[in-house]
DNA sequence: CATGATCGGATAGTGGAACTATCTATTATG
DNA sequence: CATAATAGATAGTTCCACTATCCGATCATG
């Protein structure tokens, strides 16, 4: 396959996938001669995550070259996992002192309540902090009282994320399929969840009107 | 209140909110003078939306505008929730055909069970297939056993969602609270999907190590 | 009431990200 | 052998979210 090949076959563009060989994102071809290069399905099936990394997970161009390398490297599942979910940066927002105290209290309860251990250096810790501070930010802090509920579907969520890696066959898949599941779950669920709210919306006020 | 002190409060950049205010993110201050203005509370509480749904939501400018827009507008609750929706614009990665209408039909499939109505004209319907079209294209389809799951437990998170909303006592707070749960909602399940998995990942493979 | 800081508003500039286009020298193909 | 495609290098483009600079008006202070 060349490279005229690999574009049609994926979509991608010949110029968007030479700057994507420069930015390391896709491995180069096998050489044919000092300048001509032969690629194979191994190349548009690495296209087609890296597209669905940045399209669907909304991942820089920088943070998809970390998730592959960590795929790469992959000699612990652990620390790939460890890598995609920094790649994700979920939030970064400056919080103040006081309420960033609030919510790491509340998020330290919570998670004790579940048997989750955080590690300070965790960077989905923050993340977490980052967003209950924005909640109470705006007032919304009664969002307490649900939070543990919150906690316990996401435990249900996370099993069902486990169920869907466990017992495939080679190592390379599984790290990938991980990858994969972390990276497009976030998009799918919070689809899923759009569409239960409209759902549970249109039967409590089925027809909520204008002005009370 | 004036711009220093506004920016003071906020955290954010006089340059930066004289940009907003261009922008239409941020209502102009009450004039005193042809060239002066006079700002208060609920500035400082709109720049605070603002900033979440830029940095938490991850919403470009524009898009941030047309919540806030819908949001003033305020005539129907489903029609703000609509307009959120579509601004927070999921995924868009394009699929061929068969993917798609597999995509679909298992879409369909799940959505009867749960109860859910699909308008085809509705962009979260376009969110889920696009991202379970990305998944078949990454071979990873082994996600229809696990969708109905999925589907379930988004039911439940939906729920506990609207108990948020309810009994807020404005509808102009509802309408807020539906809009600041939307956005900072998915980012808050997310980091607790993240920490639920870790704490099932390390439970399961204790210590899965190198290569097989 | 003078004067220096701050203001609102207009306009222009900056830096990063993700491509996209052009060029050259080579290689493949009918 | 003529045409087209290729790899690789470099430069250019577009968009976005700011950021900086000016200007003339206004405020706050002594």
């Amino acid at each position: 396959m060349r490279m005229a090949e690999l574009s049609a076959e994926s979509g991608v563009p010949v110029a968007t996938i030479k700057y994507y060989l420069r930015e390391g994102l896709l491995p180069p071809g096998e050489r044919t001669s000092p300048n001509q290069a032969r690629y194979d399905r191994e190349h548009v099936r690495r296209l087609k995550l890296v597209r669905a990394l940045l399209d669907v997970g909304g991942l820089s161009i920088a943070r998809v070259r970390e998730v592959l390398d960590g795929i790469e490297e992959h000699d612990d599942i652990h620390k790939v996992l460890g890598t995609t979910q920094r790649a994700l940066e979920l939030t970064r927002i400056a919080v103040d002192e006081p309420t960033r105290d609030w919510a790491m209290d509340l998020l330290v309860k919570v998670a004790e309540e579940r048997g989750w251990q955080l590690r300070p250096d965790n960077p989905v810790v923050e993340s977490a902090v980052g967003t209950l501070g924005a909640f109470a930010a705006l007032g919304r802090t009664e969002l307490v009282e649900r939070l543990a509920g919150y906690a316990e579907l996401a435990d249900q969520v996370a099993t069902l994320d486990l169920a869907g890696v466990r017992g495939l066959p080679e190592r390379e898949t599984v790290v990938e399929a991980a990858v994969v599941g972390t990276v497009l779950g976030d998009a799918l669920f919070a689809a899923l969840r759009r569409l239960a709210q409209e759902h549970a919306s249109a039967t409590t006020w089925p027809t909520l009107p204008g002005r009370p």
